[in-house]
DNA sequence: GCCGTTTTCGGCCCGACTGTTTTCAGTCG
């Protein structure tokens, strides 16, 4: 049996939760929780990545870890595992979802009353076995019943877009409140994550009781989950929890910089502080070298980072995911900013499955202030969007080219978004594809073929003379559908080898290809498409974020095509 | 369980809020 990273990870994850059921000590947690995020995130073969050792030179993997992984990879189990599993049923590790509910609370209701699921959790609440436990009263119980209740009646993740367009109108509502001095968003939305549970807001104000009465009692919120003189809770009617604190005005580098996270980050942060004789919080930058505690004042979160010898880090970088040591050498890379980005390369008409019109994409992206567009309907196999064959595409083409002839300083491709066919052959004859200025590949059908077929028929794809962009490449949609898998080491060497871009699909549910590959991806050469898939006018918007989620791949203006100027486009287009 | 220019033991990030208790444990971020 053959353990891949995903399997080990999955493995690592649940060996802490079991360890926090039991009430490990609380750092021993902690190491199979960065063992299991470091594993996420690094591509590589598990297998190659245990047996040759290398696993041994990685740091987060001690002796303990690296013995039981190698268990792991030659006989498929763990047993350290199965120990943890035979004493706490699996179904307890559902309880840790519930809000309010942690390790401790989880095991004493297991130990003394046999709850097991949450059902048998609400049932206890109400029937009063619950308040009746020791150190636990009725109002322990009513949170508990409505923690329950709520995270049945919403999910508890939502996508980026919906939560920024939330957070952003609670902003708004936040800053007219009397007494508001500022107000910024912090949290995993300024740090660009694609999926989040909540709005975190930072406020600056000299009269927080106040302000935190009036934020409980706003139009957007259906309920308050607790309310403090400098953190309040609160549950939207859109069902998304957002928090707010509230500083003084010298606090508020410190607090912003705190509560943006990651807190992985803020970890490393502080630990790195710690061994310079500071110390850092919430509430400030602290000398601790003489045994007392002296302030260090910080107006601004550059400050922070350059008294802890480090440039400053953007928040979209902040994951601990190697931006600290980059930021120790001094120099960060210049990220993309929206100003950068010149035009859109992948959208559809209503001849497919678009909303709008030639033209009517066209006027959009001139008022936008774009420089070029590319017009990319779907191909014939791609019925269900009534995608185009030979001749519709080559009609639209003729339209395009009358288009252009009355554009000025404006560049309008004729394209397609080419279906990859199950044996990655493309879905239109070569001599139309030639003829178009652009051509985009991506797979619509065939998605649960393993990753073996799926690298092959989408290397197969890219290296087609034509192909000139690879779109949303997993195929996922967040929350819903979870992407095919790719080698991505043999997908990225043949994009570069073959001059193909590949895509962040910028629309909400995909932004596909994850950012967790690009900063590894540019190294290698690849180069990037940042595309909003637009199927109507609005979704130009979706660029705005999408620029953020460049950010924080690492990427730079002169990794994104989308960014080059009109000639240099060209260039790579190969139509000069 | 990890780690090491105070190095193989003894540290390991920090504070607010809630609910239950009279000083604190659990949870969260």
């Amino acid at each position: 049996m053959v353990i891949d990273r995903k399997e080990a990870v999955a493995v690592l994850e649940e060996i802490a939760l079991l360890l926090e059921l039991k009430g490990e000590n609380a750092f021993k947690i902690r190491a199979y929780e960065n063992a299991a995020r470091a594993l996420s995130t690094m591509e590589i073969d598990f297998e190659t990545f245990v047996r040759s050792g290398e696993i041994a030179k990685t740091k987060g993997f001690g002796k303990a870890l690296v013995e039981k992984l190698i268990v792991l990879v030659e006989t498929g189990t763990l047993p350290f595992l199965e120990e943890l599993r035979a004493v706490f049923p699996a179904s307890l590790l559902k309880l840790l979802q519930i809000n309010g509910v942690g390790p401790k609370k989880v095991s004493l209701f297991y130990h003394k009353l046999g709850v097991t699921s949450v059902d048998e959790l609400e049932a206890a609440c109400k029937d009063g076995r619950i308040a009746g436990l020791s150190g636990m009263g009725k109002k322990t119980a009513d949170n508990i019943l409505a923690s329950i209740e709520r995270s049945r009646r919403f999910e508890s993740f939502f996508h980026y877009y919906t939560a920024r367009l939330t957070a952003d109108q609670l902003l708004a509502a936040l800053r007219d409140i009397t007494g508001v001095q500022k107000i910024e968003l912090a949290g995993s939305l300024r740090r660009f994550r694609e999926v989040t549970k909540d709005i975190d807001i930072l406020g600056v104000s000299e009269q927080p009781a106040a302000v935190m009465a009036a934020f409980t009692t706003l139009p957007l919120v259906a309920e308050t989950l607790s309310r403090g003189r400098t953190k309040s809770s609160v549950v939207l009617t859109n069902g998304m929890q957002a928090d707010l604190r509230l500083v003084a005005e010298s606090e508020f580098a410190n607090a912003l910089q705190h509560f943006t996270g990651s807190k992985e980050h803020n970890v490393a942060l502080r630990s790195r502080a710690q061994s310079r004789g500071m110390k850092v919080s919430e509430w400030g930058l602290f000398d601790v070298s003489n045994g007392g505690e002296t302030l260090i004042p910080c107006d601004s979160e550059e400050a922070i980072y350059k008294k802890l010898g480090l440039c400053y880090v953007p928040p979209e970088l902040r994951e601990n995911l190697g931006e600290i040591e980059c930021a120790e050498t001094g120099v960060m890379p210049t990220l993309v900013t929206e100003a950068d980005y010149r035009g859109v390369l992948h959208c559809h008409t209503f001849a497919s499955d678009g909303a709008n019109s030639v033209a009517e994409l066209v006027a959009h992206a001139r008022g936008a202030g774009h420089s070029f567009l590319a017009i990319t309907d779907h191909s014939k196999s791609s019925f269900q969007a009534n995608g185009l064959n030979e001749e519709r595409i080559l009609k639209q083409l003729e339209q395009i080219r009358d288009l252009q002839k009355d554009l000025k300083d404006f560049r309008l491709y004729a394209g397609v978004e080419c279906d990859i066919l199950l044996n990655g052959d493309l879905d239109l004859d070569d001599d139309v594809l030639k003829q178009l200025d652009i051509v985009i590949v991506s797979v619509h059908s065939g998605f649960s073929r393993n990753k073996r077929d799926m690298t092959e028929r989408v290397v197969r794809a890219i290296e087609h003379p034509c192909s000139r962009v690879l779109a949303h490449p997993t195929g996922r949609l967040l929350l819903r559908r979870e992407g095919y898998e790719l080698d991505w080491d043999v997908v990225m060497a043949a994009a570069v080898a073959n001059n193909v871009a590949i895509e962040l699909n910028c629309n909400p549910l995909r932004l596909d290809m994850d950012w967790r590959l690009w900063r590894r991806a540019r190294d290698q050469g690849v180069r990037c498409s940042l595309n909003p898939d637009a199927h109507r006018l609005s979704h130009f918007d979706f660029v705005r974020f999408g620029i953020g989620f460049c950010r924080k791949g690492w990427l730079t203006a002169n990794d994104i095509v989308n960014c080059w100027s009109t000639d240099e486009l060209n260039q790579f287009l190969g139509h000069p």
